[in-house]
DNA sequence: CTGAAAGCGCTTACAG
DNA sequence: CTGAAAGCGCTTACAG
């Protein structure tokens, strides 16, 4: 592999200084009073020679990588691939580029994640956490490390977060549900402490309550992370199976979720909307591609990502210029909307 | 921000060198013949302070980042959000880690990511390359510099390649087809030189010569990457709304095609497999999600990117050991699946 | 207008 | 057994 070419070559080839160097090709040469023509040749050189400047040497310097960390669940969910795209384009717009790393929802591997990112000098971490995080997080916010929260959130930990309002959405898709005429409503969600999910199950539960339906016995039913498919399809058989007391209808908790009970559905040749209303939360392009375009609760994931990537930002600056105060931390919370499709009926 | 803690802090702390804290915090205290109980003493206060190696410092000294960069074409694409995750994974498994980019199949776009990520000083990079990428690679492979293609390649470079066998994998889905008793079979593709693709459409030509069937007028469409929706809407018109002329199968080149070609199909309310036989390229969870699951080749993501980091692996090794001699570049061709489900009849 | 020097945090060949 | 020193490539305050 050929040498690559330094700031030093440049200034030997043309017998100045580095420094000299480094000003005009940082456009600093007003400061430094560099001699016109001499930038001039410093510049042609530097083309001529193809030089790109190493910028783990600038990160070393400057203390500062221009690099973001995202730490998902699952980069190949599409619900945090989108997200992914966003913060990608968002970060270039900003000179920033981003290193990923999924935590599969494992604590241990959310907080190697984090230290690798953390070595790796990253300016700032986006994180999707998993269960049981927030004491690694708290550790964040003590050392005063810049991050922001998606998707999910802790009660116990005060920080930067960009979420959808769970419990509206459910209790609107619930609303729609019971608008629809469905009586027998039945929830598949995970079963996990995280916040944001437990507000998606009191959003479903506080709905029945104000339209006076009594929760169905195995009416609100949680799957493990790990073993999805095969606990949804026990899930799917206990509710669906049970035929004089069926639900009739289902709100989904994430498109993993639902994807994993249509296809016990499906399987079971029961036909929506006719025989089960469904709502599930997550877009993905499977939705539209169901026989029977599914009605869903839309995160917007792309606003997600932005405010989140703005979010950042606004915390680098303020650390740069200021470094003595702490920003408030901002808690966006975006109003999801229910794209209404066919799965409850026209 | 706390400030962060360094070698020297843990050398001062307990009276020695920072030379010898490096020793023993990279288990090197027998080369450097560290005493025991200093080894131990110096370890304890690294635990104790919570040192985190600063990787940019030792990356700017080693010359190594450890760091892979991906560039795909679009990392909210499944097909390649998928090829993120396994890439991910085994690149853990080596201790590195991935940044990413997305060229939108954009060449401009594919030499600014590969320039940042370059200034990045990552060791190599694993790249699905956009059309007229091919000069922005050679120039790689004139400098020595280590990457992988994924999925795609040129015939005019000679580069280390990942790919499935796209000509078989379309001459296989079309005698598939031919077998069920379809013979009026369109394939809609993307307009582009990518040989890849052009081998797709080479093996859906050379199959339907092989069994003695006319190229149909239309029979082989072509969509723009940008607008994918309205040039596919295009394109299902002029073939479905043709009904004398009605092509009574589709072979899709990709997933995202398939999904347009798929809304316009279910608009027209043509039922598959009776009305349509349908076989698209690229395993998606919307696939199986369809009301008859689509029959499809799969490519296979797991196993391009486990090969491509393996082999980006031994690139990387070969350079370190031995500056003289180049590799050889490894040109993998992977068999593609049919997995037959149920889009073109029992 | 220009250069010499220090320093970011680390590693390692060298000298004792 | 241990330390001093050089150097990775860059930036920038300082001195002329």
């Amino acid at each position: 592999m050929e040498k690559k070419v330094s700031i030093k070559d440049i200034a030997k080839k043309l017998g100045v200084s580095a420094a000299l160097v480094s000003y005009v090709l940082n456009n600093k040469e007003k400061e430094a009073r560099v001699g016109l023509e001499m930038a001039e040749r410093i510049r042609h050189t530097a083309r001529e020679l193809n030089y790109q400047p190493n910028l783990i040497a600038r990160s070393l310097r400057s203390g500062r990588t221009k690099t973001i960390g995202l730490i998902v669940a699952d980069i190949s969910n599409p619900f945090f691939s989108n997200i992914a795209r966003t913060i990608e384009d968002e970060a270039s717009l900003n000179n920033y580029t981003v290193i990923f790393g999924s935590s599969d929802e494992n604590a241990e591997k959310s907080q190697t994640l984090i230290n690798t990112l953390i070595k790796r000098q990253v300016d700032g971490l986006i994180i999707a956490p998993a269960e049981n995080t927030s004491p690694q997080l708290q550790v964040l916010s003590d050392r005063g490390f810049p991050y922001v929260l998606i998707d999910r959130y802790f009660n116990d930990l005060t920080a930067n977060t960009v979420r959808i309002n769970n419990y509206q959405a459910s209790f609107k898709a619930v609303t729609h549900l019971y608008e629809r005429g469905y009586r027998r409503i039945a929830m598949v969600a995970y079963k996990t402490k995280l916040p944001h999910m437990e507000d998606r199950k009191r959003g479903f539960l506080g709905a029945l309550q104000k339209f006076g339906l009594p929760v169905m016995e195995n009416g609100l039913m949680e799957s493990s992370y790990e073993n999805i498919s095969s606990d949804v399809a026990g899930i799917m058989q206990t509710l669906l199976d049970n035929t004089e007391n069926r639900p009739d209808s289902f709100l989904f908790a994430t498109n993993s979720l639902a994807i994993n009970g249509l296809k016990e559905i499906n399987k079971r040749k029961l036909v929506v909307p006719k025989d089960l209303g469904i709502i599930s939360f997550d877009e993905t392009e499977a939705f539209d591609f169901f026989y029977c375009p599914l009605t869903y609760i839309n995160q917007s994931t792309d606003r997600i990502g932005k405010e989140a990537v703005r979010i950042l930002m606004q915390q680098l600056e303020s650390k740069d210029k200021n470094k003595t105060e702490k920003m408030d931390t901002a808690q966006l919370v975006i109003d999801a909307q229910l794209v209404v499709q066919r799965s409850c009926g026209e």
